[in-house]
DNA sequence: CAAGAAATATAGCAATGGCTATAAGTCGAG
DNA sequence: CTCGACTTATAGCCATTGCTATATTTCTTG
């Protein structure tokens, strides 16, 4: 009990805050990919892709601009701010590295894609180090 | 494109149902964990190991109830039914073997205590026998 | 260049998961 | 046995993230 209290909660609250921002992750890594391919990043294609209802995207780009991670021409398209495409860059190396070191340690690429969308919020960079030597010194 | 429309929309899905099932587990296992150290699960335990307010455990538990995790005694404790407690079961090996791999790769113990405890909600059955396979062929 | 079609925004609902404040039940000490 | 302290339940608030229905804007086509 003593090792515990204090250690499990803080825990717990570590892993509620990396949910709060996981949907954030996901939509301006998709919003980045979206501007790459097609130039731009609509409404329609961000839903489309999400696999969410429109106005729920324009919901959650409502929550990147007030957080100052996109701005939006309304009935245009939505951009990523600077610190927005940084986290994008971010977010999808450590998707990349999340896939390649399940891969690594033998799940199959499928499952590896399926399962690394969840995983890749609750990876801390000490964590995303850790998985780059391991990917290196192999 | 054409792989992508479909897969992408699936694997943001599965994620978020992992999340919506997250919340469910962790508290099973808690549950568990309780009963076995202190005969019982008082919610105000329960509350306090979670990190959150007595009204939130409350509320949480009605949902495990809902769902047929647990059973309750008003003013008295709360219980785990089978299903409860074969969840409560299986959650606990899987943070285990996720610590063990995360631990296997490089990832310091306690940052792999932190992080596991996100990491295993996204962790799917073939996932997870990959990992006791790489665990066991060290 | 005017409809009509398509895209986007807005309104409003529900469930979830936080919170505080307070009511109600339990239990132990005197 | 009762009363005060502790525990638990309940009420009610807020934010988030889904949804459908509908209004509004833009675009395209005849
Ligand atoms: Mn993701
Ligand atoms: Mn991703
Ligand atoms: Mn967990
Ligand atoms: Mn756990």
């Amino acid at each position: 009990m003593t090792e515990i209290d204090g250690q499990v909660p803080e825990r717990f609250a570590r892993a509620r805050e990396a949910q709060s921002v996981a949907l954030l992750e996901d939509y301006v890594e998709m919003i980045g990919d979206l501007i790459s391919e097609l130039g731009e990043a609509r409404v329609a294609d961000i839903a489309e892709r999400m696999g969410v209802a429109q106005p729920t995207a324009t919901k959650a780009i409502s929550r990147l601009k007030r957080e100052g991670l996109a701005t939006a021409r309304p009935y245009r398209g939505v951009f990523l701010t600077e610190e927005g495409a940084d986290l994008a860059d971010r977010v999808r190396a450590r998707h990349r590295t999340v896939v390649e070191l399940l891969v690594a340690v033998g799940v199959p690429e499928e499952v590896a894609e399926l399962d690394a969308e969840g995983i890749e919020h609750h990876v801390c960079d000490e964590t995303l180090a850790a998985f780059e030597a391991f990917l290196k010194s192999r």
